[in-house]
DNA sequence: GAGCGAACTTACTCGCAGTAAGTTACTCGG
DNA sequence: CCGAGTAACTTACTGCGAGTAAGTTCGCTC
């Protein structure tokens, strides 16, 4: 029963080969389970190759990641990059690139949780509860927004969830940010220009 | 000299003083080490006891920082809250909850890491790998918003990354978001009301 | 001062990242 | 066709850290 077109019984591959293997087979795996839930067993079993090898193309599970990551990270930005210069001025560019950014999102689920999903580096219980924090904040913003819409105004859910995710959003990183830079500028400086750029889309938003 | 005010040798203590005593302790080191880097050993050596005296109170690693957490996101979202309704409309209220947010995080710098800096989770080179992604849109975003400006206007440089950095997060975040929802409103949507929120805000920014 | 429950410890298991040292298959010059 | 050299690959470990089973000691009460 050796026929021909039987698939080769796991030969010896070139390392090229070898490393693509490899890489495919880690970026399933790390899309489906995260980075913790993922051991490096798994990835040899999964391509048929026993540890030690892995190790020797990619030095470590951090490596190994990074690789992923890397080339994620080249065809994410080289979409949205993209997207922006087709545009005709600065506003259309402004909106391509979100939508470019969304739709590669959609376009590769599992490439996602690779790329920045914190909630991959935390499953179960703890994402739960950070996410319990941000929801926190997110129906505050919501109850916010909700109370000066004008009566008239049917509230649209999904736009509601879509501002106070991004104000919660924006939010949070600007709190990332300032921890990691060197001087960052007072707290009053933050929320100033932070609503400034909110508050006149705010306004027009609960208003058309 | 066993003086009268000698601290008691490590005696033992009653429950929830060893509890107080072990939150504290492990407040502190998931704070400076963030969760990956500390141990359970480490948390147990700090406070003077043995390790499964702490597995006995909160059940695992995840529980003991899970209980961290919900200390201080009671003290965060406390705080915030307390600074909207003292303002005397929307406005003032969106500005006084920012400023209440950052000024919590510079006074509780290490509550800080244990609450959402990400990084905690994956320190080092990942972290580092991560960042180089989202400093990528920042900077494409630094150079859209700084090509839209007057000729002019002298370019305030933490201002261009205050807005760039918000951005970013909201866009990161509704991609989260929009993956743990079970509808999620298409590209599109999104990206129109990201950009319905935040353009107004850019020209108002740009031309001031 | 005997007994009893709460506080606490010693001494493990198990899973997984990482490694040392060796073995097998391909290949190329003769 | 053959032997040497090297790239591909494996077996069999170490070490560390989470989590646990089974006790042991302290302090209080009657």
């Amino acid at each position: 029963m050796t026929s021909t077109t039987e698939q080769p019984p796991k030969r010896r591959r070139d390392r090229a080969a070898r490393e693509r293997e490899i890489l495919a087979a880690a970026e399933r795996i790390f899309g489906e389970r995260g980075y913790q839930g993922t051991s490096m067993d798994d990835v040899a079993a999964a391509v048929g190759v026993s540890k030690p090898l892995i190790y020797q193309y990619y030095g470590s599970k951090d490596g190994l990641f990074l690789a992923c990551l890397a080339r994620l990270r080249a065809n994410l930005l080289e979409t949205v990059s993209d997207a922006v210069p087709a545009a005709t001025d600065a506003e259309d560019a402004l909106y391509a690139g979100f939508v470019a950014w969304f739709q590669f999102l959609d376009d590769h689920p599992q490439a996602w949780s690779v790329l920045i999903d914190e909630g991959m580096l935390a499953a179960g219980p703890m994402a739960a509860a950070t996410d319990e924090v941000r929801n926190a904040f997110v129906e505050l913003i919501s109850t916010m927004v909700r109370l000066n819409l004008p009566p008239n105004r049917p509230a649209d859910t999904d736009e509601i969830e879509i501002l106070a995710q991004s104000i919660s959003g924006a939010t949070e990183r600007l709190a990332v940010w300032r921890t990691r830079t060197p001087n960052p500028p007072p707290p009053e400086k933050v929320a100033r220009t932070l609503h400034e750029l909110l508050w006149q889309g705010l306004k027009t938003l609960s208003t058309t």
